[in-house]
DNA sequence: AGTTATTTCTAGTGATTTGATATGAATTGA
DNA sequence: TCAATTCATATCAAATCACTAGAAATAACT
C-alpha cells in the first residue's frame, strides 16, 4: 500500500501539538493523547523515539511533561518521518547504507525509483514543523466568525 | 516504511520484461521468472492480477504465455503499482473512494499528505512503460564495446 | 519524609500483510 | 492422447502494525 503508517503520523501531530502548546509549560502525554484522542500508552513508545533523538526534551516527576527541543522552523517533515519510518525511501536500494544494491548500474527501475525517491524527498524536505503550525492558525482561523 | 512491495516492483519488472520479449509470440511465466530471478508460483499471482484488469492477454495451453494487450506508451508505472500495490496514495483519506476523512476541512496534515500525493502521482502517472523500455536500451548500450 | 504525578523501560499480543509454496484442475497445440 | 501451459485455491512462516500491561525511576509538592 506505500502508506505512512500512524507511528509516523502520530510524530507529526505530536510534534505539532507540542510546538503549539509547550512555549511556556512542559505538556504531557496526557494531554497530548486527549487533545489528539491517540492512545496514551501508544504516544508513550513514540515519543520515546524523538526523546532518544533529542528532538524533544523530558522532564520527569510530578509537573514533568515534553518541551520541543528546538525551535518549529528547525525540524522538517522530513526529519520526523524519517525517524518514525525507518526511512521514507520508496525501495531499499535507495538508502545508501542498508542494502546497497550491486545491480544499480544496470537496474532500469532504479532510474524510476531515483526520480520518485527525489519528489519525495523534494516536499518532506522542504515542509517544516512551523510551516504545519502556521497552516493550522490558518485553518482555525476559517472558523473564528 | 513506506515501501513499495515486491508484488509491485515484480509486476514492473514483469511488464518490461514482456515490452521486450512478447513483440511476436507469447511469453511463458517460466521464462520471465529464469530471467528476472522471480519465483515462478509468485510470479503466476502477479500476472493473475494483470490479467484480471486486462494489462495483458494470456494463451492457454501447450505454446501459451502472456502478450501486453496495449502498447507500453499507454502504460503508466502508476497504473501498474495502483493496481498491485493497491494505491499508492501516502494516507487512506487521500483515497476518495475507502475511508473519506471527514477531519479533513481542519485537518492540518492533510494538507502535506496532499503535497506528498500530488509528488508522487506526478513522477508515477508521467512515466510510461515505453520510458523504461528506452532506459533499458539505453543501459544496455553501456555495455557494448 | 511521604505522597503523587509523571516519565521510562520492558514485555506481550492479536490482527494483518508479505512473500512466498503446494497441489491440482482446466485448456490447448502437436 | 499427452505434454505444456495457464488458472484457482489453500496453506504457511515471518514480519510488521497498533496497541496494551505492568512496574520502576524520578522529581515536585505538602
Amino acid at each position: 500500500m506505500v502508506r505512512v503508517s500512524t507511528k509516523g503520523r502520530y510524530a507529526l501531530r505530536l510534534m505539532l501539538d507540542l510546538a503549539l502548546n509547550s512555549q511556556e509549560k512542559p505538556v504531557q502525554i496526557r494531554e497530548i493523547s486527549a487533545r489528539q484522542n491517540i492512545s496514551n500508552k501508544y504516544l508513550e513508545q513514540i515519543i520515546a523515539i524523538l526523546n532518544k533523538a533529542g528532538y524533544v526534551r523530558s522532564m520527569r516527576g510530578s509537573q514533568g511533561g515534553y518541551l520541543l527541543t528546538y525551535k518549529p522552523e528547525e525540524y522538517t517533515v522530513g526529519m520526523i518521518l524519517r525517524l518514525t519510518e525507518g526511512s521514507m525511501a520508496p525501495v531499499s536500494c535507495l538508502d545508501t547504507d542498508e542494502n546497497p544494491c550491486l545491480r544499480q548500474e544496470d537496474c532500469v527501475t532504479f532510474r524510476l525509483w531515483k526520480k520518485l525517491d527525489d519528489a519525495i524527498k523534494d516536499v518532506i524536505d522542504h515542509v517544516t514543523l512551523a510551516d504545519l503550525v502556521e497552516w493550522h492558525l490558518q485553518e482555525a482561523g476559517n472558523y473564528v466568525i
